[in-house]
DNA sequence: TAGCTCGTTGGACAA
DNA sequence: TTTGTCCAACGAGCT
């Protein structure tokens, strides 16, 4: 085989350790062609949004320099895949294609179209896994049914599941030729015309290196923490590695694998939150549909409003009055990220509160996190709207004022990000309408000046949400 | 097969 | 302030 060319299709894997693809690659061929395809006609849900563009724009870049640092370098081309990666193949001779798997419906039907137009000009095709921890097909209930319930699914994984040790990065790499069709990470547009990304810059560094900055940072200071801070938006309980995951950075499991040498046995509260990104990718797989349709087929017929636009856009804009939902929505557009607490809970103000269709705030967070991703973002919203696998019971709807007080006790979250009522003391920070005139009057706010009213009754609303939800359960109690 | 238990993330109210 | 009970009910998954 020495002599023989690879092309390394570089997707959703920007690294060089623990990259199952590139190793095959380098102990199979003389010659491996590292290639990233950009294509941004493609079905919109494989279309990044703003924040993952920004994150993806410093991922190839910080990709290119890693790959310099080994005597290659990444050749970036743009146009369809399933146009350019034959052809590109055909012309450097390459007897090989080689690439690590993606599982999104989307994303798999393309590759198996450029898998078959490239074996079908007698190059072969080698794909490996390292996404995630277990394949969407690797589990199933004792009646060889897919899982719909979290639970099972996760002691099945934890059961059945072994992880391989992570493969080593290579130390040199060969010189791959000049590419007539590359083209420099710049002109793919990626960074936003407005300069709206700096808030991005200041809170992550995206790429291999700023991935394992952020596992170390995680493993060694935060892991014994965990189970109780995870729930606090006001700590820094998380590891804030699901935009490093999201683009292959990491593998989940060299994440595993650290968390487990780190913690033991403490581990497993964190280790089963990473489990659920494999279980929302098996959920996918085996019900494509759910990504905008929803999962339980009853709440095709939810009275979803119709005419939402004005309220949407006061959510998205963290305008809503109610300080935990404001300081979340503020969060999300200054990082691209928001606490995972928080994103449950402006979810429920948005879905049942307010009557939105989920698939609304769905596309508001594919559009501004920088972790956007089709399988978890779909699963948390249809989890959250009720209509998903595992669902929340309907009756089941946030109080943003009583999850305030629970998971931010001091304020110090709402205060950072909704700096109007900052001087509002605890006791009323999460419900300043409830506040007396002279607490308000003291900290120097008018609502409605200052800081908007809320824009809903949350009592009036939540039972307005059950009455509908009811009505769902009565459809299907008529059949 | 039938029965049993349980379900990531809650709220309201009472004691 | 904390703890317990109910809400209302189904279906997934196991034995």
């Amino acid at each position: 085989m020495t002599g023989s060319t690879a092309l390394l299709w570089c997707r959703r894997d920007l690294r060089l350790a623990d990259n199952a693809a590139l190793m095959w690659a380098l102990a199979q061929h003389r010659t491996v062609i590292p290639v990233y395809i950009h294509f941004a006609g493609a079905d919109h849900h494989d279309v990044p949004g703003a924040a993952s563009r920004w994150w993806l724009h410093h991922s190839l870049t910080a990709l290119d320099e890693e790959l310099r640092q080994l005597g290659s370098r990444l050749q970036i081309i743009e146009g369809p895949a399933l146009e350019r990666l034959p052809a590109l193949a055909r012309r450097v001779q390459a007897r090989t294609v080689t690439w690590n798997r993606l599982y999104e419906p989307a994303l798999a039907e393309r590759d198996a179209a450029v898998e078959a137009a490239l074996v079908s000009q007698g190059i072969t095709v080698s794909h490996h896994p390292g996404a995630l921890l277990a394949e969407p097909t690797a589990l199933h209930t004792a009646t060889g049914d897919p899982y719909r319930v979290y639970t099972p699914y996760w002691k099945s994984h934890r059961r059945a599941i072994a992880q391989p040790a992570p493969l080593e990065a290579p130390t040199a790499l060969p010189p791959p030729p000049d590419l007539a069709e590359a083209i420099p990470v710049d002109r793919l547009g990626l960074l936003p015309s407005i300069p709206w990304h700096g808030g991005l810059a200041d809170h992550w560094s995206p790429g291999e290196r700023g991935a394992h900055e952020a596992l170390a940072a995680f493993d060694g200071r935060t892991i014994g923490h965990y189970e109780d801070d995870r729930d606090r938006p006001d700590r820094a309980g998380t590891s804030r590695l699901s935009p490093h995951l999201h683009f292959g950075e990491i593998t989940p499991g060299q994440v595993a694998l650290a968390v487990q040498s780190a913690a033991g046995d403490d581990a497993e509260p964190f280790l089963r939150q990473l489990v659920w990104r494999d279980f929302a990718h098996h959920l996918l797989h085996h019900f494509p549909h759910t990504v905008t349709e929803p999962f339980n087929p009853r709440f095709a017929a939810f009275p979803w409003r119709r005419d939402p636009a004005a309220d949407l856009t006061r959510w998205q804009q963290g305008r809503t009055g109610i300080p935990l939902v404001d300081a979340g929505m503020r969060e999300l557009w200054h990082t691209g990220w928001m606490h995972n607490r928080v994103r449950m809970v402006v979810a429920s103000l948005l879905t049942k509160n307010l009557l939105i269709h989920w698939r609304a705030g769905e596309a508001w967070f594919r559009d501004t996190l920088v972790d956007a991703d089709v399988a978890n973002n779909v699963m948390g919203w249809q989890w959250t709207a009720g209509s998903g696998a595992d669902a929340a019971p309907y009756f089941r709807i946030f109080n943003p004022v009583r999850q305030g007080q629970r998971f931010d006790p001091e304020g110090n979250y709402v205060r950072r990000w909704v700096p109007e009522i900052a001087a509002l003391p605890k006791q009323h920070i999460h419900a300043p309408w409830e506040a007396p005139a002279g607490v308000l009057d003291e900290a120097g706010i008018a609502l409605g000046r200052d800081y908007p009213e809320p824009m809903v009754d949350l009592k009036a609303t939540r039972e307005r949400a059950l009455e509908a939800y009811g009505k769902v359960k009565e459809g299907r109690a008529k059949k």
